[in-house]
Order: C-alpha cells, then sequence, then structure tokens
DNA sequence: CGTACCTTTGAATCCCTTCAAAGGTGGTGG
DNA sequence: CCACCACCTTTGAAGGGATTCAAAGGTACG
C-alpha cells in the first residue's frame, strides 16, 4: 500500500471488516492493500468534479464526503453522502461515463483510491463482490426513488423534518442527542432542496416548538418523534 | 413455456435479442424459456401492488407499464415505464424486500414472470447477466439522481418541457412526429410531479406557442429545439 | 342515452423564493 | 493582539409560481 500521508492506520483498518471488501479472498484483499492508495483529505477538498474522467473509484476510511449535482444558478443539490467504510465514485466507472456528481469532503478524512483496471478485475472474478455492489446500488436507488417522491409531493417543512431523521439514523447521535454530522445551512438546504433563508426560518420554527435545540450548526434532536409525525413517514 | 393466452408468439419472440437475457448461455436460455409464464394484460392491469412480497420478475414482451410510488392523498409519482425487452421488479427481488413501487399496464401488454427463485440462480451463476443487470441498476441510479436535481430546482414548465423530450427519446416518434405513447393528463402530472390542472394550463401554452400540437392524448413533438431550450439542458 | 371519467377554465390562496440589508463569526496577517 | 475581511447566518418585505377548490364542458363506453 502506498501512502502518501503522515497519519498511518494499522494495514488491517485501512477496509472495515463490515465494508463491501470482506467480500474479497485473501488473495484478492493482499493485491488491493498493495495497489490502493490513501490520502489523508481536508474539509472541503474536492475529490473529482462533475464531468470528469474517472480512473477509479474511492473508499472512505475516515471523514466525510459529500456528492453533489450542479444545477442552476450553480446551486447545489446534494445528492448523498459517503462515510466511514462506504465507497463512491463506482457509478460513472462501472458505466464508463464521466462523473455525474462533484464528491468533496466535508469532515476531514482518509479516502482511499482503487483504479479503475483492479476495480473491474475484482468485479469481474469475484460473483459475491459484484453481488455486493449491485446491492448497493439497489439501495441508492431505492432512496433515490423514495426521495423523487417526497421532493414532488411533500413540503419544505416536512422535507426538513425528514431530512433531520435520516441523518440522525445514518450519521447517529452524541450522547447529548445532537447530530454527529455538522452542515452548514446552506448544506442543508442543498439536501432538502430548498433556499437557505427557508431552511433558517423552519430551523428556528422547529426551536420554537421545542423539536429540535440548535447552537450553530450542532443540531440536537430532542423530540424525535413529534419530526416524524411533522414528516409524515409512514 | 407455459402459455396462458390466446395470442401466442413465436418461441424466439419472447426475448429480444437486444434484451439483457441475451447475455444466457442456451443452456440457461432453454431452462428461463421452459419456466417462463407469459400472459397478454389489459391496459389498466395492475401487475403487483406497492409493499406487496415479490415472487418474481417481469419481463415486458409488448406495451407499457408504468411504474408509480403512491403518496400524500394517493396521489401518485411515476418513477419510470417499463416497455418492449425491458424488465421490472428486479429491486424488489434482489433485495429481497416488498415492492416499492406499483406496476400497472397502460398500454396492452404481453407479460412474462420469471420467478424469483429461477432469477437469482441465473444471477448468481451467470457473471455477464450479473453484470448487466447491475448496468442497469447504475442507469436507473443515474436518471433518478439527475430528476431529483430537476424536481429540485427547475420550473414545472421547464421539467415539463423535460419530460415531453424524455418520451421523445425513450418512445420514439411516428412518421407524423407524434409521440409513440399516450398519458393521460393526470398521468403526465403524475410523471412531471406537479397538479394536473398545471399540466393542462402548460400543455395548452406550449401549443399556443406552437412548440407541440394537440390532439387528445396525442402529442405532436412539433419543435423539440424549442422545448430543449425552454428546458434548459445542457 | 345516460353515467362516469377526463379535460378545461376561472379565481383565490399560499407556500416559497428572491432580493436586500444587517448582524455574527472565524481566520489571517500586520 | 487587534483589526480587517470573507463568509455565514438572520430577518424583513415583496412578488410570483403553483396548488387547490369549484364548476362547466367534453368524451367514451356500456
Amino acid at each position: 500500500m502506498k501512502h502518501q500521508n503522515d497519519i498511518i492506520p494499522d494495514y488491517k483498518d485501512y477496509f472495515e471488516a463490515s465494508s463491501i471488501f470482506s467480500y474479497l479472498t485473501q488473495d484478492e484483499m493482499d493485491i488491493l492493500h498493495y495497489e490502493t492508495i490513501c490520502q489523508g483529505q481536508k474539509s472541503g477538498t474536492v475529490i473529482y468534479h462533475e464531468r470528469s474522467k474517472m480512473s477509479g473509484i474511492y473508499y472512505v476510511n475516515k471523514g466525510v464526503v459529500k456528492m453533489f449535482k450542479t444545477g442552476i444558478n450553480n446551486k447545489e443539490k446534494i445528492i448523498r453522502f459517503a462515510k466511514k467504510g462506504e465507497i463512491f465514485g463506482f457509478r460513472s466507472v462501472l458505466s464508463n461515463e464521466v462523473a455525474d456528481t462533484t464528491a468533496c469532503v466535508i469532515e476531514d478524512a482518509m479516502i482511499c483510491f482503487i483504479n479503475a483496471k483492479l476495480f473491474t478485475e475484482l468485479i469481474k472474478k469475484n460473483n459475491n463482490f459484484l453481488m455486493e455492489v449491485l446491492k448497493i446500488s439497489l439501495k441508492e436507488l431505492g432512496d433515490a426513488n423514495k426521495f423523487v417522491l417526497d421532493i414532488a409531493q411533500k413540503t419544505v417543512r416536512e422535507r426538513l423534518a425528514e431530512i433531520l431523521l435520516l441523518l440522525k439514523d445514518s450519521f447517529g447521535l452524541d450522547e447529548q442527542k445532537f447530530l454527529n454530522v455538522c452542515l452548514s445551512r446552506e448544506e442543508l438546504a442543498n439536501l432538502v432542496g430548498t433556499a437557505t433563508e427557508s431552511i433558517i426560518r423552519l430551523l428556528s420554527e422547529f426551536k420554537y416548538d421545542g423539536y429540535i435545540e440548535v447552537y450553530g450548526r450542532k443540531i440536537k434532536i430532542a423530540k424525535p418523534e413529534a419530526l416524524k409525525k411533522l414528516a409524515k413517514i409512514k
């Protein structure tokens, strides 16, 4: 493994036991470790841009990456996050297309690069591994379709409540019920699909109603049940 | 092959040469033909409902199927269409989840059913076939993400223009430039993600501007370039 | 030929966006 | 260490796109 950074985790720590790579054989794992390039990345770093040609896929060893599409007036729409143990960038590599999202670090991260040749080889040789990539894609597809329904039919208020709960589920809460992820108001807006000002107004409304507490970018989910009701989740 | 219907196409005609099944071996193809159940289905027939357990996947030999999710006030959001040569229902089968959409015939169809056991066996045994299923999923994922951006940032007018062009691309035009698919105003609304009345007003606006011609449910794409400009497609 | 459903049009309302401006915060360099 | 600047957050006000409700006209099918 080629290290390009001073913080070097243990060999075995690069890939989570629960990650998709647990489906590889020992031999394949050895090759993967040898070929993988890991690098620390500061918050704000762009891993790749929309419309750029992809030379491989990425694995998040630590930190958080947001993936967004750029639309009208350069306004971003966050499609999903990639966090510890997850891969990203494989859609473009496997479809042989340029990237359709931009990937940007939002929490200091350790990002591992796996070149396209190796990744496609692993996929072609190892059926179990391929199956797992398919399952990840299907999960993302299900999530995307669900979001399409939400954004088409729910109000901004309902969507914000739902997004807060989704963030709770995917990043978890600390012992004081604070979300384990910090987003700017603009990022929240780009996630919900609305204007920054609307997010600000609604957060202060939720706060007033006692559903959440807000300290800067730290959000405490005080009453998840109330949010759930508000979000009209079945 | 078990026929449950009076119109019986040629053996070899069931599965398009260009379909995903072309990646099967001859042996696999024989088994597939033996196990597949094909049936004519009238427009309006529901193939499966949201939240129902899936016992297999479906192949469209002829006709068109719409797949939609049901949201607030039972309003539908059409997620995609399946037409000749395409499969549907595999997301739920492979994820081992209940259906997250309802599949409903909108143009008299011949639908073939492939039981889950056979489908998963084929997928596990034939890597090329699995790879194709992955590619279909990735295509759908890319489309879904694109739509999420559109619905988050574009106006209804822009989205309608874009949807008309998408319908043109996926169903084609006849020699008089009429869309080769007929949708009710409500279905168009459920596709664009808006109210039926909005679609009616906008269609008449497009008509007034000479971009389209409308005769009942038949829509003629008179000026695709104008629509493209209107849709703000890059 | 009547009924059910689809389409059309009008009017009122509202949710949300946009624009503008002020207040707050953090980081950097002199 | 403080001043300055850039960026983020907040609040107000105005405007508009889209929804909703209501009712009439049209069409298809039994």
